[in-house]
DNA sequence: AATGCGTCCTGTCTGC
DNA sequence: TGCAGACAGGACGCAT
């Protein structure tokens, strides 16, 4: 699922590829995925490509902005040449190595016969045109603004479970299943653990392992496991799956102690953890 | 205000 | 083997 990593490994390859062009028409084959008239930004230029948490943003040069959030199976795909868009590797579910596929929902023309193909298998991403960038509430973990006494403050006066607390974009924006699980795994703390328990050294630990974390994730340009959807625009797979702490790991030895990993539920959601050094 | 649950959607997995 | 039902999961809307 695109998290921060996932979303800011798009962002860097986008920025390298469509900045500069000009946008020649978009064809909506999903209705209800996309909000705002087209119109607006046909035969415009792409003066810039931002993130904020999870949601990824094109900067159009008459000050209009296309953002668009992935959820949990949305792909962007980049063609160079549309009349020849065979991708190197297979795109998961659609089943081919050609675009577009049966989970192509909209598709970005541009005036050089590039385009972008956003797919969907599970059609709960959007795209969205405003005049401003669509951003989460809560400060981006890898912002200058994300500090220890931002996140202090951003987890206190709860007896919510951590885990819980740290994927709330409203809180903090960019965290996921995936790097929250790995981030507490690091920092050695139970994802059940009320927030008010904590101690000032859990927090300074978990903050900084939640930033260790996103990087490692950003180092390897994400994760793309068996199960899970995301590539990088050109088909190619993150390699973060290769190097999980905790994520999907019930059932084999922790990395740490050789215990065997647990799974729990936690705000209806799976959670991977070591039921002997994650106190 | 804070919390928790149902909803969206579809491929895959499980159990009979 | 076939089929129905459960399940996964980010963020939003609504109820409490």
């Amino acid at each position: 699922m695109p998290e921060l990593p996932e979303v800011e490994s798009i962002r860097m390859y986008l920025s390298a590829n469509i900045v500069g062009k000009t946008l020649q028409g978009v064809e909506i084959l999903e209705k209800k995925m996309f909000f705002g008239d087209p119109k607006k930004i046909t035969g415009k230029k792409i003066i810039a490509i931002l993130r904020s948490g999870k949601v990824l943003t094109i900067q159009f040069e008459n000050k209009l902005y296309l953002s668009t959030h992935l959820k949990l199976s949305g792909q962007i795909l980049y063609s160079p040449d549309k009349n020849k868009p065979i991708f190197k590797n297979t795109i998961p579910r659609a089943n081919t190595n050609k675009m577009p596929g049966k989970t192509t929902r909209i598709i970005l023309n541009f005036d050089d016969d590039s385009v972008i193909y956003f797919n969907d298998l599970r059609k709960f991403g959007w795209m969205k045109l405003s005049d401003k960038p669509a951003h989460a509430k809560g400060t981006d973990v890898l912002s200058k603004d994300f500090t220890f006494k931002y996140f202090e403050k951003a987890i206190a006066k709860t007896a919510r479970p951590i885990k819980v607390v740290i994927m709330d974009q409203e809180r903090m924006a960019g965290i996921g299943n995936i790097y929250a699980n790995d981030a507490l795994w690091l920092a050695k703390i139970h994802p059940a653990r009320k927030c008010n328990t904590l101690t000032l050294q859990e927090k300074k630990i978990l903050y900084r392992s939640i930033l260790d974390t996103i990087k490692e994730g950003l180092k390897y340009k994400g994760s793309s496991a068996h199960d899970e959807l995301y590539l990088l625009p050109d088909s190619s797979k993150g390699s973060y799956q290769n190097h999980f702490k905790a994520y999907h790991q019930h059932g084999t030895p922790c990395k740490r102690c050789k215990t065997i990993m647990k799974r729990m539920e936690l705000g209806g959601r799976g959670t991977f953890f070591c039921p002997h050094c994650q106190k």
